[in-house]
DNA sequence: CGCAGGCTTGAGGTTCCTCAACGAGCGTGG
DNA sequence: CCACGCTCGTTGAGGAACCTCAAGCCTGCG
């Protein structure tokens, strides 16, 4: 596996990100001492829709996805977070979305009452921790375009420009998560989204590697495919 | 039109919505000196995607949707702010969405510069603040499963119970925006939104008064129909 | 009363989904 | 070390939901 932390980001190609990068790595210092590691299985539950939102999370290593199933096993998953990456920051008091982890993944665990107080102390901690929350809120409105106004080649392009962005901005990565799961990100079924692979690979804007492995071959093809703004 | 404040909101009916509605009274209360009042025409823009992001707005009366156009015209409703709805709670320097007044609408206008002084002096309206944009954060993941796994009638139904909702669960409202706006706002074409609606009409489930006037006749059946959870 | 804009309705097309079978990779156990 | 089986991914055929294009209809306003 391939995965680099979001410090790799280089703020230059990608300023938008900047913010809460530094917003992360505030938060991940200030509490070393406050957070708990611990690991888990691929496909373990972190908390689920309901539980008590007592705690923030930050991926050490590995990959979660955030997630919500309807009761007749349609899902969506409203993102996913890599190493460096920080969720649990809703708002209200009990989740209302689910957390598994995508493979083997390490966390640092913070309390929330903790942080809370933190923040009550600290200005710029505070002012670090609505940031993300805020950059999260970016991301979240931005994949609203993609769900409700996108193509299947579209959402698919886009994931993979996004997913080499948030791992250093490389042509070559791994993807950590499933066919399934990239298709219940996009709003896609799972064949819809292998089909668009294949289609990306046979027109030779990606090749697809053992293990997962993807080499974008044709950056600006699949930019374009993206349809950007 | 008919249209009412947050704080008609009933905490015990919705109480997931009650943090949100006292972090808004909050940021309100406390800057009353500070904030300009201005009205916007019906479909004037109040920012474009691209402006520097040194505001934020309250809805005094009226609507506002905030969305983003691709470059071939689609467009993304990604929220409705209603009276008492607080926007430009983004992180980024810059609007990454674009903000319109739906119909003629007043609104408080504050300094982002002066929001954050007093969020860096004043613990507790920080915390308002994050809780604010964690409520739309919650909205926006919520709304990715609508985009991403509902079908249209299900799309609809959410939306017609959402506003219900928001305007004091009463079953008799007025829908300040139009059929194209819902339509963008749900993913859909403005055929299919209104084909829903003369669905529902027909089978008794709403009914559709003169002014956009909706009158939800089978608080049930609609609920049914949005398939929650 | 007539016009304009938004809404509704219809016919036909396209994209994506569903159902089904096949194949490739990988860990396990003989 | 190889064979087996399991899981995940790919491919195909057919169908459904929604979209597109087009026309007609309300409703509010001048």
């Amino acid at each position: 596996m391939l995965v680099r932390t979001a410090t790799d980001l280089r703020p230059d190609r990608f300023p938008e990100r900047f913010d809460a990068t530094i917003a992360a790595n505030t938060l991940a210092r200030g509490d070393a001492s406050a957070a708990l590691r611990t690991q888990y299985d691929r496909d373990e539950e972190i908390f689920v829709e309901g539980d008590e939102a007592d705690r923030i999370y930050r991926v050490v290593s590995g990959a979660v996805r955030v997630c919500k199933v309807l009761s007749d096993g349609r899902r969506q998953i409203a993102g996913f977070y890599l190493a460096g990456g920080v969720f649990g920051l809703e708002a209200s008091a009990a989740h209302r979305f689910s957390a598994e982890a995508v493979v083997d993944t390490r966390l640092d665990v913070l309390s929330r009452a903790a942080v809370y107080g933190r923040a009550a102390r600290d200005p710029d901690y505070a002012r670090s921790l609505w940031a993300m929350t805020g950059a999260h809120l970016d991301r979240a409105q931005e994949h609203m375009l993609l769900l409700g106004r996108k193509t299947a080649v579209e959402r698919v392009a886009a994931f993979l420009l996004d997913m080499a962005e948030r791992q250093g901005g490389l042509d070559q990565f791994d993807l950590p998560m499933s066919r399934t799961d990239i298709g219940d990100y996009l709003g896609l079924t799972i064949e819809t989204t292998s089909r668009v692979f294949t289609k990306m690979k046979q027109s030779g804007v990606i090749a697809l590697l053992p293990s997962s492995h993807i080499d974008i071959r044709d950056f600006d093809a699949l930019e374009e495919m993206a349809e950007q703004g």
